[in-house]
DNA sequence: TAGTGGTCTAGACCACATA
DNA sequence: ATGTGGTCTAGACCACTAT
């Protein structure tokens, strides 16, 4: 372990990036400038540059020329995670989304579930299921358990308005995650929930999201094969984009 | 459009991507150093030293501190451009990967290929499908086209080799890459190549790249669901990651 | 006019590699 | 000893936006 001391920009980022976790900055709240950080800092402007810049490139603010630096807002703040909200995704397409709370209560988890949480099989999880539907037709199946330290709040939360993707953002900034795709029959109780013809399979989702270095929620998220898919669209930096596709599903990215 | 003079750190930036993409430098080649940019383009040792870091950050270099940058080899190649081969995959995992060429023609492809490379519906297509085993076991079933002049080589490959995907990169690097993942019951043809058992579903990857800004290559990859997953791990940049999951299938990135 | 971000320079010091 | 990348500074000019 090389303990040479943080780079100056380094330091300046974390500064800003504390400020926007703690909630202190919010979604389009404006960012100290360039030369505001100069005078509060000690750094100089190139340094305070670069500090905004990288911030800018990860997605943390989006800066104007002759405006200003902002917070970045919801949108891109899930680009920065690359998980995106059900919610919004039904949205975007122009279509109305709804929520059908099947099951919420603190109970153990099942083993799986216990395992990716990094937690004792008989711990107590914070275990929704829910039903997502776009203009009324179900769409996703939603099996998600949360560390309780995390979200106290998280089952009093009205989950036919917040989705728990989005809670769970609001609460923390999520650092990592981890999902895993699969296509696999449905079990009938799914199969029944989702409303799905015989011989459909599911696209099921495994989704691992990290706070503060440590595993905070799990989720299994179920969907029809005939009426989803995942959608993923690259440009190396630099780029420019060709015309765009038509999205008929969920984009997923990473 | 504001045709402003392009900043002269991207020139540089540009330079060097050019000897990237034509191939007069190659994987591990030692780049010019910042130094010596600031010899050859006249810019600044801070300018030369914007340009290489950025390429770095994008994946297109590896920088070593105190030995120099170096163009960066096909595993980094191949995770800029977030698509992987098939057969690095499968030997990743300490297996051995085969292939047997079911099919190898110039021909027109069906409409949704045409449509894809944006082409007339009769032109003729580098057509192939290729049955991709891990250990013997079949996992992948390739259906790809590929746009003849991109590639006019390309069916003189021997694919049992050398995986489509990675001759398509080693012809020219893909600059953007579209992907969609579906589930969906697998039709008897695909069935029967993948040896899959009855009520199991498919895992589809439809896939499409391109190169100078046009679609040149398009493909169907059918997984049997029971043996194949996506799995993908998000790391914010700055973030140190946390132990890593257990991968039990290729890793797709967006 | 003043403030913002975008870029650029010509130096500088450092830790580290190679020889 | 030389070269490499990593960082930092104190200025500078520019285009743009807001007032």
């Amino acid at each position: 372990m090389n303990a040479t001391v943080t780079p100056r920009y380094r330091q300046v980022k974390e500064l800003i990036i504390r400020r926007i976790s703690s909630g202190e900055l919010q979604p389009r709240d404006r960012v100290p400038s360039e030369n505001e950080l100069v005078d509060a800092t000690g750094v100089s402007r190139m340094t305070a540059n670069r500090a905004l810049r990288e911030l800018n490139d990860e997605g943390y603010v989006e800066r104007i020329a002759g405006v200003g630096t902002f917070v970045a807002d919801f949108k891109a703040a899930s680009h920065v995670l690359e998980v995106r909200n059900i919610a919004a995704e039904i949205e975007r397409r122009g279509h109305t989304h709804s929520a059908i709370v099947l099951f919420s209560a603190q109970a153990p988890g099942d083993a799986a579930a216990a395992a990716a949480l990094n937690i004792a099989a008989d711990a107590p999880l914070s275990c929704v299921r829910i039903v997502h539907q776009e203009s009324g037709l179900p769409i996703q199946l939603e099996d998600r358990y949360v560390v309780p330290d995390f979200a106290p709040d998280f089952l009093r939360q009205d989950f036919r308005i917040t989705t728990p993707s989005a809670y769970l953002s609001s609460v923390s900034p999520l650092q990592e995650a981890e999902h895993v795709v699969r296509a696999q029959m449905p079990d009938a109780f799914t199969k029944k929930n989702l409303e799905m013809s015989d011989q459909e399979p599911c696209l099921v989702v495994t989704r691992r999201t990290w706070a503060h270095g440590n595993p905070v929620s799990f989720a299994r998220l179920y969907h029809p094969g005939s009426r989803f898919e995942l959608s993923g669209h690259y440009t190396p930096p630099g780029t420019k984009t060709s015309e765009r596709h038509p999205a008929t599903g969920e984009t997923e990215n990473d």
